[in-house]
RNA sequence: UCCUCCUUAGCUCAGUUGGUUAGAGCAUCUGACUGUUAAUCAGAGGGUCGUUGGUUCAAGUCCAACAGGGGGAGCCA
């Protein structure tokens, strides 16, 4: 029997004076021949193992070193030494593998995001990334308690489509059909009747169009699952695989969907700080000394905790597409001529328009509503002045678009005729178009990038830092 | 994909108007010390200056191309 350990957090919360324990870990460092500190993932905290100098033998001694994984049994004393509380007096130390100093990667000391971007498979190792990754899970985990709390079915959507209707950009293609000598038509054209699908298919860029089926008979459904995109994007908020959650919920209109969206997000960061405190104070801290590097116009006005707490306690603001570009418009930012793009309406607001409104206009998550129909997808519900679509995004501070989503287009004809304008082939989306045929009902949903979420929590600027193995152009080691 | 900056020891970085043997801190190794907190002190080893080509008597330093990375932009979540 191997588990007879206690997790350090366990131990460092609930231990009691003289508690005999098992304790398995890795070597963060090793000091003055004495003073283990050694750390299981199971909190930022590191346990301080002391073995008794004399107890161990040199030859022994050596081989504890930084990165080491190690067995430790002993017992849990109130610790004489500044700087923890409790530390485990040693009664046997038995290494579980070796690890070579000369060519092991990580010190005890500050190392960049980026050398640890190309370490990954080692990052984990680290208090930064061991803290990114359990927050990570606890909002994975808030998502599913979330949804569940009201009702909402978990629905998982395929992840290989043969639809390239959704209009969300660029895809990988799924074949199994050869590179050399691949079969084709007499007209040169590739032949994928013999494909594995008997047809051309990708990898999904949205799970929306068949989380919309699901939601016309469950009413309420949401996804969360990775989402691909083959676009050649390469900025610290874009991934090729990332994951989303897109709830679609029957019998909602675009307010609902706001609601919804905003109430969603302040339920995750809550869920965040209410069980992931210390991580939060110590990616809070890391935070501040990156901020301190920075020359003092860029910096940040608030800590993370502070944002976080602030987002949680105030309304997001709402605001029509056309209210923004108001603003925009009378902006001493615009008047100067600061924005290298130029606002009018019908244009895509770009992201210095959209962090001018989010960081130094409003200083808060912004929702803004009905869009252009020109600059927005097929299936956004077309509003009455023949203009704007019942879209929303939602705009964060530091990260741009967080959320997007809208009211679904429920009337057929209207639909089709959306379609017809932007060349979705209408013939193949059958399936789709079934569901405004058939019970049709109004409907709304979004989509929330995950990673997105992750940075927002845990102030990661990079959304490569946010995921434990990014996929990125030209990169997918790992 | 575009703009811009960067690439010097295992890591983080200095390196002057082009000039002789390229430096520091940390890490590593050796020794000392032993209630330490990224332990401390002394010493040692460690470099094809991203790659290729060019200019020059002479290139880490100037020029070009390529590769990789950062920041910004587009596309989006």
């Amino acid at each position: 029997m191997f588990n007879q350990r206690i997790k350090i957090r366990q131990l460092l919360e609930s231990g009691t004076e003289g508690q005999e324990a098992v304790v398995m870990g890795w070597v963060r460092t090793f000091r003055n021949n004495q003073f283990i500190a050694l750390n299981d993932g199971s909190t930022n905290q590191n346990l301080q193992i002391v073995a008794e100098l004399g107890t161990l033998e040199d030859a022994f001694l050596k081989r504890i070193t930084t990165g080491a994984s190690l067995k430790a049994v002993g017992k849990l004393i109130p610790s004489p030494g500044k700087g923890q509380k409790w530390e485990l007096k040693a009664e046997k130390v038995e290494i579980l593998g070796d690890c070579d100093p000369e060519k092991y990667p990580l010190q005890p000391k500050k190392h960049s995001l980026e050398f640890l971007r190309e370490i990954a498979h080692l990052r984990f190792r680290t208090n930064t990334f061991s803290a990114v990754f359990r927050v990570r899970h606890s909002l994975a985990f808030a998502i599913h308690q979330f949804y569940h709390e009201r009702g909402f079915i978990y629905l998982h959507t395929p992840i290989i489509t043969a639809t390239d209707a959704e209009g969300a950009g660029e895809t990988f293609r799924v074949t199994t059909l050869p590179f050399d000598g691949t079969p084709r038509r007499d007209d040169g054209s590739v032949n994928f009747t013999e494909d594995f699908f008997g047809r051309p298919t990708n990898l999904t860029v949205s799970g929306q169009l068949e989380g919309e089926l699901a939601a016309m008979a469950l009413s309420e459904i949401y996804t969360f699952g990775p989402t691909f995109r083959a676009e050649n994007s390469n900025t610290a908020r874009h991934l090729a695989e990332f994951w989303m959650i897109e709830p679609e919920m029957a019998f909602y209109d675009l307010e609902d969907n706001m609601n919804l969206a905003e109430e969603f997000i302040k339920y995750l960061i809550r869920f965040a700080i209410d069980n992931n405190r210390e991580d939060l104070e110590f990616l809070a801290a890391r935070l501040e000394e990156e901020e301190k590097q920075k020359p003092q116009s860029e910096r940040s006005e608030w800590g993370l905790l502070e944002k976080l707490n602030f987002v949680l306690q105030n309304q997001f603001e709402r605001i029509t597409y056309t209210e923004a570009i108001d603003i925009l418009l009378n902006s001493p930012a615009y008047k100067k001529k600061k924005f290298k793009y130029d606002v009018k309406w019908g244009i895509d607001l770009q992201s210095e328009h959209e962090r001018w409104l989010v960081e130094k206009y409003f200083k808060k998550p912004v929702i803004v509503t009905n869009y252009p129909k020109q600059i927005k997808a097929f299936y956004m519900r077309q509003n009455d002045d023949g203009k704007t679509v019942a879209a929303m995004d939602i705009l964060a501070p530091g990260i741009g678009e967080i959320v997007g989503g809208s009211q679904r287009e429920e009337r057929l004809e209207k639909l089709k005729e959306r379609m017809r304008e932007m060349h979705i082939p209408i013939k193949e989306m059958w399936w789709y178009l079934d569901t405004r045929r058939f019970g049709a009902v109004p409907h709304a949903g979004f989509g929330l990038g995950f990673e997105r979420m992750v940075q927002f929590v845990t102030g990661m600027s990079n959304i490569r830092d946010a995921i434990a193995f990014p996929r990125t152009p030209k990169n997918a080691e790992f």
